[in-house]
DNA sequence: GGTTAACTCTGTACGGCGTACAACGTAGGA
DNA sequence: TCCTACGTTGTACGCCGTACAGAGTTAACC
């Protein structure tokens, strides 16, 4: 029987409970059942990761999984704090707080690229698991030279990481891709047809960010675009 | 037979075809359909809306409902474009830019609120739909008096509605949340002893943004918080 | 007016999912 | 040595989306 979610994340801690010593040793360590099930979603997305896909990779049956899990809802959580866990932080120096806030921004940003499942996985209980916590406090010194108050900090630091969320969400490949192309060449004319001359404003401005999504360029400009505007507001005097 | 997901957005345009006259009338029409699925969404969230549920709650029998739409991934996309081609959409008279990105922010936000499952759908299909494209036409004019190109523009009315989305995720009521009290109750000690003295500015700033959050008055703060931030870094000229 | 073709409606069935449960095997502690 | 706690496993239940085939219903065509 698995132990408690929260003896789960910090499983690797000496204070952990480690359980009986009696009956046979697990086959597999819950490390390896975390690791594995984050290469599975790497690999072919979240919602690949079943149990019983799982308890395959593992070369275990369906339901030896669960000797390392209560449910699948833990296994995600696990799942996100291990990859927090391993994502390098990145180091600050002596560098001023933009350049502190960009390279936090830059960081998780390249982590919501490697691990687009992280998008998809919003449990609370996340935030205490040991890599969620260590990540937090890392992210949090980036604010160290503003004059915020705990509260405005951490709001500060949500509102950059909220940013960076949606940026990765828009980066992501949509696994309709494949077929957008085809489904495009039929319904260009007919959406022509029901617009009409309708929205003009939209169609302009529409047609313009669509085309620049097809430029290879474009998520860097985005990126750049927002991420300046991030850091401008969150200078200590905004404009009169 | 279902039509394509593009002419059933479209099903009230009078150039969206009609399907064939042969044969028994639908004795439910798709709009039925779709406000169905969105009632039972908000009633008890996107996960309840099943095929089989949904057939239930229409009075058809559960293969009926493929007969107004191909698949169930098509119908998120039509509830996601009801909703918003029923949303009140904000007037702007004579505002200014910031007034009108302020209402267009509390517009969304309120849209949100009262249906959270539109967080859960993330289809790029759902943007020619009759709804999302009157929606986006009228909050880009919330731009006009601002010097944005039209590449510009359209990032910066994302930027500002991710905002708004994030802030949406943070307020939405977790269905674990009920449980969490007597989980925090069985954690806060053992989450104590394995944190001991580490990350000293973490366990401050989180407990104090927890505090906050239990404070009635938070989600208001947040909002004032990210939204000034928000307008501030939209201003034309950048501070120096 | 009869025939046909197009259409809706429906039940059954398939392969998947998460997971409850009970039987069985295995090891350390008494 | 026996007991007891624990890992492992197969079976089973109730869900899910949806493919498919048959039956019933209507308008169009000859």
């Amino acid at each position: 029987m698995p132990r408690e979610l929260i003896d789960l994340l910090w499983r690797d801690h000496p204070a952990a409970p480690q359980g009986g010593t009696r009956g046979p040793r697990s086959r597999v360590t819950t490390g390896a059942v975390v690791d594995a099930a984050c290469t599975l979603a790497d690999a072919e997305g979240l919602a690949t990761v079943t149990v019983r896909r799982l308890g395959e990779a593992l070369g275990i049956s369906t339901m030896s999984v669960y000797t390392h899990v209560n449910e699948r809802d833990d296994l995600l959580v696990l799942m996100a704090d291990a990859v927090y866990a391993r994502m390098p932080l990145p180091t600050y120096g002596n560098a001023d707080w933009r350049t502190r806030v960009r390279r936090v921004a830059d960081a998780n940003l390249a982590l919501h690229l490697e691990h687009p499942w992280l998008l998809e996985i919003d449990d609370e209980r996340t935030a205490f698991g040991p890599g969620t916590i260590a990540k937090y406090d890392h992210e949090l010194h980036a604010l160290d030279a503003l004059p915020l108050d705990d509260v405005a900090r951490d709001a500060a630091l949500t509102f950059v990481l909220d940013f960076v969320r949606a940026a990765a969400r828009a980066r992501r490949r949509d696994p309709r891709a494949d077929e957008m192309p085809q489904v495009w060449a039929r319904w260009a004319g007919r959406l022509a047809e029901y617009l009409g001359a309708a929205y003009p404003l939209a169609q302009r401005v529409g047609g313009a960010a669509g085309e620049e999504m097809n430029a290879a360029s474009s998520p860097e400009h985005a990126w750049e675009f927002g991420l300046a505007r991030v850091l401008d507001s969150l200078t200590p005097a905004p404009p009169p």
